[in-house]
DNA sequence: ACCTGAACACCGTTCAAGT
DNA sequence: ACCTGAACACCGTTCAAGT
């Protein structure tokens, strides 16, 4: 019952001639190879359309019109490909006019810039940003969901050259590390990111009443509590976050006073 | 090669005789049988030993000693395990005298209380945290890593009996389960979660000399940025976190004054 | 050079059958 | 009542063979 049911999500279950499910041309026309890119770019289309479960090399293979075996020659492996995509989805933000130009307004704009990037990201992505979020970064430093030695560089060289020590710089790629993955993974996961089971579409509104009454301030509070304030909470804790930074910074160059 | 060398990091493959892996009793002998808390406490377990991409119902079972079909008597499935283990964790917070004192201290030790444990479990199943962070929660407003009404309304209880208002409360919450997600999965990531493959014990060193010309600021910062600071963060992030509360409280304790 | 077919060692899950 | 054995429909991955 749970096999053979539905196939995930309208998954490319399709009858027989998985050929031609993409790209693949007539038969006789010479079709343009793959290559790794092309590979990346539809697991990611992949991902986005059917969630991070449905995917696996088999069904990869047909999305592209090929065999799952024929993947092997462009990833070395399932988990290569999710890095591939990992790696593909943060690059996005290199081509994003809005957040990469060199710090001009100084670093609270380089920073909110960078901010509202990463969650532009997060946002189009929601079934990749699990595995931003999760799959072990290259090395210690490489924090997401910035996952990125070039991101790193630029942010510390935002911060150093407008005065923050090397420690300041460093505390702060921490906080704010920290502060993008935990406000954009809980928003990501408000909406429902794997598709939800939601079986029963009518008797849903049941649970908020049944054992509820165990929990009179939840359930006051529910309306309140059912609010989707992510966009605004997302500006203010990151507005907060950057004044914490400004201060830190004013009290590092005004030394010797404590008050 | 990627099949049969390494059953993932000494899962008992043993040879043929599953039975009496862990609890099975000379033959003859009845078993106890078995039941959701002990598969759940079982799987665990295995867990913490193995990692979360080595369980498997078949491996569960040898654990158990029992065949792997045996479970789904007591998990509906795979996904139902991985639920019960998260609900299991979860609910060690009940049990720590440490945390699940009525707020007698006032609302900021009980935060800080709870927070401690949070981390604690945290670090105590590294290897599970990433799945409280990420399975679905059960309503939108059962925000992971806290996952439970109970622990939502005993934290509305303390704020709102301390004076803070209903949308004070609820905005608290929200902001202090996105400090402790954010910060917690990326001190669990950065102790190598998975097992992570280190395949060459000597090579390691090259990666931090080659290509990082390119990254000269992260390259003279690379002392500073391999340091672990994660429990110094965590206090400071939570101190400012209570700090930013405790601001909110009092400026709504006293209207009418801007400043 | 790139893909396919067949094969292998696993999976999760169901269900009739054993005790 | 609880577990096992056999079966089914899938997996990821390898590799010789096709074109």
């Amino acid at each position: 019952m749970a096999d053979d049911a539905a196939p995930l999500s309208g998954v490319p279950t399709d009858g027989q001639p998985h050929t031609r499910a993409l790209r693949a041309s007539p038969p006789g026309t010479a079709r343009t190879p793959l290559d790794r890119r092309r590979v990346l770019a539809a697991a990611l289309e992949f991902i986005d359309q059917h969630g991070l479960e449905a995917l696996t090399m088999r069904r990869m293979g047909a999305h592209l019109g090929v065999e799952g075996m024929a993947l092997y020659r462009h990833v070395t492996g399932r988990e290569d490909l999710l890095d591939g995509v990992v790696e593909l989805v943060v690059d996005e933000l290199y081509g994003d006019p809005e957040v990469y130009l060199a710090p001009k307004h100084g670093w609270q704009d380089y920073l909110q810039r960078l901010a509202h990037g990463v969650r532009q990201i997060a946002l189009t992505h929601p079934a990749v940003f699990p595995l931003i979020a999760t799959r072990p970064p290259a090395a210690p430093w490489v924090r997401p969901p910035l996952r990125s030695l070039r991101w790193l560089e630029s942010f510390l060289d935002a911060l150093t050259s407008h005065g923050f020590s090397d420690g300041a710089a460093v505390a702060a790629y921490r906080a704010y590390t920290s502060f993008l993955l935990g406000h954009l993974l809980l928003e990501v996961a408000q909406r429902g990111v794997p598709i939800t089971a939601l079986d029963d579409p009518e008797g849903a509104p049941d649970a908020d009443e049944r054992s509820l009454t165990e929990f009179p301030l939840v359930r006051r509070l529910s309306p309140l509590l059912a609010e989707d304030e992510s966009a605004a909470e997302f500006e203010e804790s990151l507005e907060n976050l950057l004044e914490r930074l400004q201060r830190v910074l004013r009290e590092s160059q005004r030394p010797r006073s404590t008050r």
